[in-house]
DNA sequence: AAATGTTTGTTTGCCCGTTCACAAACAGCG
DNA sequence: CGCTGTTTGTGAACGGGCAAACAAACATTT
């Protein structure tokens, strides 16, 4: 069973997408119970870190056995919300933006970018299948149950869009311009800077004398 | 000075990027000295963890006066080697990778994309000024000075590919597939995955009562 | 040149996350 | 049913990074 509302370190929230895929494609090529180092085989992440991530959430495991797939599939289901699907807004339909509404998260049926914006009117109509609004009708076309917005506008434009969508009911934002903007207290935002990894990867393989690495 | 190269923690190696973008802005804008804390504001990073940081890389700052911004300048862009330009490649020529082509770090004029790499010969040609090559013919492409790569294509085929990459001399690579892969030790492979960052942000949005925050 | 005020670099303690290692719990089997 | 072998869940040790706080160093002013 879940275990009530404990304590969840982020580590582990940020373990959690990749442990749902592994067990997910587990599940479909017929496996009906996998060990935690088995597990640990797959997804690259120390058995022991496994478990101490699994007992989070309650005993989903049995002692001299390991752990029921279909267990393990319908609590992080459950906990990632996949059966509530999620309505994600776009905004900035450029290359980056058509990009995402093009693959939209297709291989997770809970994911789904309903509609974008952009400021551009040459972007107004429909690309694969989205419709794409004048970014001046974003508070229009809002309904109250959207939570989630992408982010793929300039860096310059930002603050204002955030301040926007803010203003439209909406708190959990993923960007992928690094301007770091002051939000609201019930805002979350995560930034994708992907010039910075970029960087930052080249700065560690360069410096890198010894052994190879992984770096997520 | 710069010290000898002692130990930077990795923590400090990810915000290095950010450091250097601020200042460069800052020299733009003729600002030509700055204080911790004030640089603390720009980029939402706590002025000790900046002054903790600044340090591992020696003496660059005056006490009592702040910093010289061209000092910073200078130290991060030899830090992240910006003269030495990385010639670096990109393999699948999709949505995504379209969309980096185009943009291709336009901003930062020592990262670029050089060549491309494909297996569909309908994507083969120039794509915003860059050749686009089948994918059958990397090594012949490939100049001993290249070690950089950018990944995306599908998950599926990832494995044969980085194999491909390292064969080839590639040893640092950013991907865009999640799917982890066992890799040669000298090699560092950053994943950048869109559908877990997007699902934990969606956890961290709906299980949060308290106060905002923002998430790197 | 001395006095004052400011800001750095670093010391210290703390917190979070990872890893080790093992007792307890269970499956499997005779 | 009892015995053996396996695997979980977790207490404990460890390590890394963060934040507070302060002495030392410098600028500035008188
Ligand atoms: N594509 C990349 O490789 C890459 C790399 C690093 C960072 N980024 C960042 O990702 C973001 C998007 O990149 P891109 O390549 O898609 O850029 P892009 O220029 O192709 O697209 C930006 C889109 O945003 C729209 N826009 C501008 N202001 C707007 C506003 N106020 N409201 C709504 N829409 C607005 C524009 O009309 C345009 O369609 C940028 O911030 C960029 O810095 C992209
Ligand atoms: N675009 C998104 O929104 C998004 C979101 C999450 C994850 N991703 C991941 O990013 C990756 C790329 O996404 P995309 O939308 O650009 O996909 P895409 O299907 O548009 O493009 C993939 C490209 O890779 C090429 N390719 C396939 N096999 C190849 C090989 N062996 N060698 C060289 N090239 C090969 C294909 O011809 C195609 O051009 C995928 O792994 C995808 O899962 C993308």
């Amino acid at each position: 069973m879940l275990k009530a509302r404990e304590q969840v370190s982020k580590a582990t929230i940020r373990r959690i997408p990749l442990y749902y895929r592994a067990v997910q494609q587990l599940q479909q090529q017929g496996v009906s119970r996998i060990r935690s180092d088995k597990l640990s085989e797959i997804v690259h992440i120390p058995s022991a870190t496994i478990r101490r991530d699994f007992s989070s959430f309650g005993e989903l495991g049995k002692s001299g056995y390991g752990y029921e797939v279909t267990t393990l599939v319908d609590a992080f289901g459950k906990l990632l919300d996949v059966h509530s699907k999620e309505a994600i807004i776009l905004v900035g339909v450029g290359g980056l933006g058509t990009a995402l509404m093009q693959n939209n998260f297709r291989r997770n049926p809970d994911l789904n970018i309903t509609m974008a914006f952009d400021t551009d009117p040459a972007k107004l109509g429909v690309v694969a299948g989205i419709p794409v609004y004048s970014f001046a009708t974003l508070a229009a076309h809002l309904t109250p149950a959207m939570h989630t917005a992408i982010l793929a506008v300039p860096s310059a434009s930002q603050p204002a869009v955030i301040h926007a969508l803010e203003a439209a009911g909406i708190d959990a934002i993923l960007t992928f311009a690094p301007k770091p903007v002051a939000c609201a207290p019930q805002t979350t935002i995560r930034y994708i800077d992907l010039t910075s990894e970029l960087q930052s990867l080249l700065f560690t393989a360069h410096q890198k004398v010894g052994h190879g690495a992984i770096v997520r």
